[in-house]
DNA sequence: TGTACATCAGTGAACGCGCGTTCACTGATGTAC
DNA sequence: TGTACATCAGTGAACGCGCGTTCACTGATGTAC
């Protein structure tokens, strides 16, 4: 991959996908910037020479990570074709996809509270990117009146939610882990009944008033 | 509290407190033994007389919480009455009320793996029986013909995913935090959604044939 | 083409830190007489 | 009621460890002449 030898060539880049197989590999904590270091086959004092600090380093893989998951979202959601309800499924499995094929890497970075992260982040951008290309799709299907007309962002949230949700259930066991193809095998089911509904058709809505 | 002087009287719940505290203040990782002796007041070495080790009272800890948290749950469902539909809300909300009353609580004990715990783990069992409890709803619902019947596993993880995802909204500052009291309202437009579903009722379900 | 030298990406030793755990101890408690 | 003593919940010093960071260094690279 990279040349050997005492001068690296291409270390900053290394360390970034060093990072990111140890994420992969150690299914919970973090990996350490002296793991990081010694995977990239390079002395722990080796990454200063390219990053003020661990914190740079981390935030590089971050932003590498989910401009990643972004990518993946949104290419899914175009290639899928005009229906938008295609789209939606097709952006929901790119999601399932990426975290089954990454296991552990975006996790994290998802999850983690934007207040702690720089406005100007570029992971943070990264994040609110993978929201808006869901947003398009939903947006798209409002628009052709496949999808309810309600306020944008609760569409969003309540997919990304579904989907993250069923993600969460794979990764701590309850869903076995299945190969990333297989990943709309799992997604599939649960969007079916986002899309229809979980109230039977013709059932009365609770009353509003209760106890 | 408890009574201070030498012998503390009563350090194991103490330090069980202590470190749920430190949960909810530490708004990221977790709190080390010495942190937890140090709150509780307590020499770093005095955790030993009742734990073996610090993983059996992170254990601990996890069964606790993990008992409140299915224990409002259940209790939220049975308080709200006959109809299945006000039974998922209350249980939902009391799920989020959970999380905003006790931050940081419960998020790392709901998303661990399973594969990592005992399978005689009080803190899986709880887990387990806080499903259960939706479940229960669920089935109910399906039984008195307001749910649609499908498989109950796939409608109890989607609505936990739906919950779940909205605390996660929360913590990374997507949604304001509100008072636990108002919980509701955070969830509740979500749960519209899904027991209406998002496409538009008549319009015609995507083809299966794409791409 | 060959030599001198500046640059700078790497090294490895050292730092101070907080960690989980152990151990010999100390002192409060409660029971036996 | 008072004393002797066993129990055991606490203490504080010590351990070895991996961490992020710093620093003086070394050796490869590439440019100037």
């Amino acid at each position: 991959m990279a040349p050997e030898g005492y001068h690296h060539g291409n270390l900053r880049p290394a360390l970034v996908q060093a990072a990111r197989e140890l994420l992969a590999d150690g299914r919970d904590s973090d990996p350490s910037l002296r793991e990081v270091a010694r995977r990239a086959g390079v002395s722990h004092a080796a990454p200063y020479r390219h990053f003020g600090n661990f914190a740079a380093l981390r935030e590089e893989v971050a932003a590498a990570v989910m401009r990643d998951l972004a990518a993946a979202i949104r290419s899914a959601g175009r290639r899928a074709g005009d229906h938008p309800e295609m789209a939606l499924r097709a952006a929901a499995t790119a999601y399932l996809r990426y975290q089954l094929s990454h296991p552990g890497e975006a996790k994290q970075f998802i999850e983690r509270n934007h207040a702690d992260i720089p406005a100007d982040s570029p992971a943070l951008a990264a994040g609110e990117d993978a929201l808006v290309a869901l947003g398009e799709i939903l947006y798209r299907g409002q628009q052709s009146g496949v999808f309810v007309d309600t306020d944008i962002e609760l569409l969003v949230k309540t997919c990304w939610a579904l989907v993250h949700g069923v993600h969460m259930f794979v990764t701590i066991g309850k869903y076995e882990r299945v190969s990333p193809a297989k990943a709309s095998q799992l997604v599939d089911p649960h969007l079916d009944l986002l899309l229809s509904g979980i109230r039977v058709t013709g059932a009365p809505p609770a009353a509003a008033t209760s106890k």
